[in-house]
RNA sequence: GCGGUGGUAGCUCAGCCGGUAGAGCAGGGGACUGUGGAUCCCCGGGUCGCGGGUUCGAGUCCCGUCCACCGCCCCA
């Protein structure tokens, strides 16, 4: 025997129920996102490195150690999309769709890179459905976006706090920065050894720490929300306003910050109170059209996280009713049941044919085991008489009945 | 990337102080030749995650490695 060929590290095969929950969480947004009137965008897995490198900040953990790049055969440095946000806006720039003067709501769908360490909820392949505002600075459109979240959470009855928060702009962050990091230095020594090289490089991450000594630092810490100039004060206070007509729950969290550069003015998370995790995030990135080399374009969005939603997924809705279609006897009774299964299914009712040969009470076994709702013998009798039992396997009740007599209950039933 | 726990039959797990692998469930067949989940009987099934070391002898001890899970970091 060979060597056993498993799967790579983080990667993971959905079967059956668990492929069946992916697209239940997958089809459910999109329905949302459509009803919204976003229009799909399908973009490579692949793009150049550079592009993230730009757009979510060479100095994060995403950018500095959890992409898998390589080279092409041209020596070109390509990496696996960690995220889905740089390539909507790569691909507004590239097919210049700001030149018709009307902003653009996209959604797009698939498979995410990030070479972390494996956990429940965290693969290195993951899945997210992402949606993009782009041409907009109205707060109507960030209202809007927070909403479509909270109805995927309700809708796949999900229980999670969304959380809000701004980051301000050009103009008031870097204000609030230095603020922030004059009185961070003087408490530089109770900071944990991470935070201490946060302090520099990203100060704003140490109000999001999970120690206890950092937590306290940063409780008495200046909050963003102090310093924001009166465009964002404004905005902000628009935001919160629109999700209160909209009847949308939200805490206000001044400790909320992303790990993506981009981010400006609102940003928010959905986190769920039983994972702990976050489940949905996104906000607006008012500059980054502009930084990858697009005219200056304001915008936002999130992402839903597919396999954390699906844990969170605890019932499915049920499939349609299942025959099993038995063939008893010999050659001429195995060919009615093969007309009949096709019948049965040119009818949409969803047919099993029986491939086990054998005895009755094994059929009937084998169909109560892959989960039919009914079974149907084709026997000699039965061809000769032109009526069938039609077994119901949960009430075992049976009713002699003609194949259209059959075909028109199942079809009521589902 | 760091720390911890674990990996034995399809599944859940037992396996002492090192002595050549076991249970329950699942599966197949029969008791019962045209109607299932009960009962009884029989049967098959394992490179003990992988590689090396110690030993007369390793599932067991040691080292390495892979994978899963938990925590950290980070993130959806």
């Amino acid at each position: 025997m060979s060597e056993k060929i498993k799967t790579v590290r983080g990667f993971r095969d959905l079967i059956g129920e668990e492929a069946r929950k992916y697209r239940f969480v997958v089809e459910k947004i999109r329905n949302i996102l459509e009803k919204n009137n976003f229009e799909e965008i399908i973009l490579p897995t692949v793009e150049y490195t550079k592009l993230f490198t730009r757009s979510i900040g060479d100095a994060t953990d995403i950018v500095e150690k959890e992409m898998f790049t390589f080279q092409d055969k041209g020596g070109r440095d390509i990496a696996l999309r960690p995220e889905g946000t740089a390539g909507v806006v790569r691909a507004y720039i590239e097919n210049k769709l700001y030149a018709d003067g009307t902003y653009k709501k996209l959604y797009y769908e698939g498979s995410m890179f990030r070479h972390e360490r494996p956990q429940k909820g965290r693969y290195r392949e993951f899945h997210q459905v992402g949606a993009e505002v782009l041409g907009t600075i109205n707060p109507l459109a960030d209202a809007e976006i927070i909403k479509i979240a909270d109805d995927i959470l309700k809708t796949l009855q999900i229980e999670a706090t969304i959380e809000i928060n701004s980051l301000g702009c050009k103009k008031c962050r870097p204000k609030y920065r230095e603020a922030l990091i004059n009185y961070l230095r003087q408490h530089r020594e109770e900071l944990c050894e991470d935070c201490q090289r946060r302090l520099e490089k990203n100060p704003l991450r140490i109000l999001d720490c999970k120690v206890e000594t950092c937590k306290v630092i940063a409780q008495k810490a200046p909050k963003i929300t102090d310093y924001l100039c009166d465009e964002c004060k404004t905005h902000y206070r628009q935001v919160k306003e629109y999700l209160k007509a909209l009847n949308v729950e939200f805490v206000e969290n001044p400790y909320l910050v992303r790990g993506l550069d981009y981010y400006s003015k609102t940003v928010f998370e959905c986190v769920s109170k039983e994972l702990g995790k976050t489940v949905i995030a996104g906000g607006r990135y008012d500059y980054l059209v502009e930084e990858l080399g697009g005219p200056p374009t304001p915008a936002l969005g999130f992402a839903a996280g597919v396999e954390r939603l699906m844990l969170l997924v605890k019932e499915l809705p049920p499939k349609k009713p299942l025959v099993f279609i038995i063939p008893f006897g010999g050659e001429k009774e195995k060919i009615e049941a093969l007309k009949i299964a096709e019948k049965l299914r040119q009818e949409g009712i969803r047919t099993e044919l029986s491939y086990r040969e054998g005895k009755l009470k094994k059929q009937f076994e084998y169909a109560a085991k892959i989960g039919a709702d009914f079974a149907v013998v084709v026997g000699e009798n039965e061809l000769q008489s032109g009526k069938f039992p039609l077994k119901n396997l949960h009430t075992r009740e049976q009713k002699i009945l003609t194949l259209e007599e059959i075909i028109q209950t199942l079809k009521n039933l589902s």
